[in-house]
DNA sequence: CCTACCGATCGGTAGG
DNA sequence: CCTACCGATCGGTAGG
């Protein structure tokens, strides 16, 4: 029970520091804020955490964890198009950013004020998180599906117009997490334009 | 002599810090810092400068007057098709990151940090600039150039699609900023998918 | 542009 | 989970 309520508590301090360092930034945050919003003094906090950069870490290590797990759910299907497999996995990424907003925007625009080793290890998940979108893109352009581009270029394209999406979403909205993703993707992958069924795509 | 001598280290202030504040972000960043890489004793920044927070409004408004001025110099063809007009402010856009990497990154980080009324001035002007791309997209819909999208949503992804560019873009690179300009508008445009030209687009 | 300094606040510890 | 407290550092001022 002691174990039970000690693990909850370290939960509450991780929810309220996740939209704490969200609405101020993570070096504006400080321990005594915290500590007043879960109605503790800061000492308090430190029969739960061991330091402010621990709760950092959990956020965004937490975060790394869902976005990974949820791109590796995806059941494999080689019959798929490249976009489809492109549009899944656009699908999975807004799912993952849109059930955690706050954590998102503490992942996104917060992880620079990690320290070593787990800057460089935040760096690298995101190399090979980034790595499976441009394996997608690669194999693509090989079919003569998608049109030449550079991988690299497109990918930090299409994850920044993803990684936006928990500044507006709300779960209150009329779109659902899958819907975002299939526009989202359906913008990215067929472009702005009308013609991709009818015949107007011609035009200067 | 004086005055200028005094607006040149004004600027040189300004410029460390946009670069302080880029790699350790506003709050991390101290005044004793900033006054160390100019080699001098950090109450003697305030013989040129107010406060910390001037230097930062400084910085973003000064970002926000090029975005708007590089909008306002596009040349008026109501000729051009809806595509053209958005690829012409997409080049604006990229023009004016690509141009001041270190300030963008500042802008579109760190406006957070700025206290009223500067926040709200700095939302307004946000909100005006997003409102440009809406107005091109909104008309190229009604021409039927565009797809049916919502509009809000579609100028968030192009934008937060182009403001990540100044975190990769160097000044060696092989792209100019006008060819990833012209290569983000098409991606945004025409999509991923091959077939403008050809007639490989309709595949499941 | 410097020395000398201010009150406030920071993350965190000791000891209960 | 609290009281009491630590040394360090913060943005900024006075006065030259």
């Amino acid at each position: 029970m002691t174990t039970k309520e000690k693990v909850s508590r370290k939960k509450q301090i991780e929810l309220q520091a996740t939209e704490l360092f969200r609405t101020k930034g993570y070096s504006a945050s400080s321990m005594r804020d915290l500590a007043q919003e879960l109605g503790i003094e800061a000492a308090s906090l430190y029969s739960h955490i061991r330091s402010k950069e621990e709760i950092l870490q959990k956020i965004i290590f937490g975060m790394a964890e869902r976005f990974f797990e949820k791109l590796n759910a995806i059941p494999k299907n080689e019959n798929l198009s490249f976009a489809k497999q492109l549009e899944q996995s656009i699908i999975a990424h807004i799912e993952v950013i849109t059930k955690n907003t706050a954590a998102s925007a503490v992942f996104f625009n917060e992880w620079r004020h990690l320290s070593e080793p787990n800057l460089s290890k935040f760096l690298d998940l995101r190399e090979e998180y980034e790595g499976r979108f441009r394996d997608i893109i690669t194999k693509g352009m090989e079919t003569n599906e998608f049109r030449d581009i550079d991988e690299r270029f497109a990918v930090f394209a299409i994850l920044s117009s993803l990684n936006w999406t928990h500044t507006w979403y709300k779960v209150e909205g009329k779109m659902s997490p899958e819907q975002i993703g299939r526009q989202l993707s359906g913008l990215l992958i067929n472009g702005l334009k009308k013609g991709i069924i009818g015949v107007d795509n011609l035009e200067k």
